[in-house]
DNA sequence: CGTAGTAGG
DNA sequence: CCTATTACG
């Protein structure tokens, strides 16, 4: 496994029309993480589906239309497993994790929410209850001699220079002080213990942005926010070469509001 | 008034952005009546609810986005009446007429039935009121010197040259023998006493149709149903010098599924 | 197979 | 603004 990359397809079905096909024929990566496929496995095509050369993994949400994650991997995986034990979330098309030879992979689509409403209410438990989970995985995935990659859509910013109008958003779901506080717990060595593998390379940038709203002129003045990370345990975040984030990919026509992100590991 | 052109336009906000506009632009009709404008004047843009060298009178169905009839016209009517004094229909966008000089010109849209569902009933139901209108409206413009023509959607092809496959539709809604005789009793001297000006031109031709489904190769194969109709009284039907469907008009790119119908008549 | 509506983001 | 849903046609 030298490179994973992590996008929010926002749509599997109309993304498919759109460029997501071509794209994922030309990339290089090893493991492609997928979230919003907002698809039941039966409504894509076959190529979509199960495209060649890959091994394709879904997990659902039980609302049609709604959500959804899946990894696709070159290699066989060893065992998959959907949800992370929390009776809210296991059919909530959230989390999937698959292990492979001396990793385990994961792609994730945390709530996104609403201030004051029900949907902020949601991502605060799935924030509640996920952190402790990341904090298992990571001790059991080191007892079994495996590192550990969280990729996905984390739907929070975490520092200022996370998204471009910071100031305008403290108090936007996404971008709280206690929602970037939670970040923070899973970044902080002595509790989740994850290190965030774009900006542990590219520490002083503003960015590089993810997403960008589909709204006025959003992509084009690269009005965005990072919010999609790859999360890794300190063994695997010490051996990143590169990670970037493919804004080319959606340049010519966009098939998402995300771009995907990319990280390469040395060997 | 020498020409006057009739068209379901299903959606006028989505016919505007593909093709409708250019059409209205071109055409030479001094009348033309739209059904099925599903949208509420304030939904539509400047240019499209006022074109510039028109008169233009809406009547909205109380249910958004449904239904909804309008009437342009080159000349100042002396007045404009919506419904047709059938509480149940009067604000549902079916029915809006205008009176010109020598003429009550209408636009129309007959709810489309299904057999076996409460719509079916709601087309017998309108039907049924719209009949002994239809006969008043007759003797009420006549006794003021007026001709009368009703244009729009009837939802009902008459006989079997009015569509495609009418062995295979016996059954269907819109072929119905009750449906049929309903238009024979519009059309019978005795009763409605009104002209069928397309078929009056055009006694022997198959169809010509004025609609085809969006669904499989309808259009390319000229799969339709004649369901758009001008029923003009005698006297102006006796001056009906040319009568056709605009079916190139969405030929290149479909703006409706339906096609215009226009009859032109003499002085 | 389209156009609407509405919910979600 | 975009992708889904559902209702209607």
């Amino acid at each position: 496994m030298r490179k994973v990359t992590t996008v929010n397809v926002n749509g599997l079905r109309a993304a498919a029309k759109k460029g997501y096909v071509e794209w994922l024929a030309a990339t290089e990566a090893d493991v492609v993480c997928l979230q919003e496929v907002r698809a039941e496995s039966h409504q894509l095509t076959d190529a979509v589906r199960d495209p060649e050369g890959w091994h394709a993994f879904y997990a659902p949400s039980a609302a049609k239309g709604r959500a959804g994650v899946a990894l696709l991997t070159r290699q066989e995986p060893e065992a998959v497993r959907v949800g992370f034990g929390t009776e809210e979330f296991e059919e909530s098309g959230r989390y999937v994790e698959a292990d492979l030879p001396g990793l385990t992979v994961a792609s994730l689509y945390l709530p996104s929410g609403e201030v004051g409403t029900e949907r902020q209410d949601e991502k605060e438990r799935f924030m509640k209850a996920f952190l402790p989970y990341l904090c298992d995985l990571r001790e059991r995935s080191a007892a079994g001699g495996r590192e550990v990659l969280v990729c996905g859509d984390w739907n929070i910013a975490h520092q200022e220079a996370d998204l471009k109008n910071w100031r305008g958003n403290r108090k936007s779901s996404g971008f709280l002080p206690e929602e970037r506080a939670w970040l923070s717990r899973v970044l902080d060595a002595s509790e989740g213990g994850y290190m965030d593998v774009v900006r542990g390379l590219h520490p002083e940038v503003e960015g590089p942005y993810s997403w960008w709203s589909y709204r006025g002129r959003a992509f084009d003045n690269d009005t965005g926010w990072r919010i999609d990370y790859h999360m890794a345990t300190p063994g695997l975040a010490s051996r990143a070469v590169k990670a970037y984030v493919e804004r080319a990919a959606t340049h010519d026509q966009r098939w998402s509001d995300h771009a995907p992100v990319s990280a390469v590991f040395d060997h």
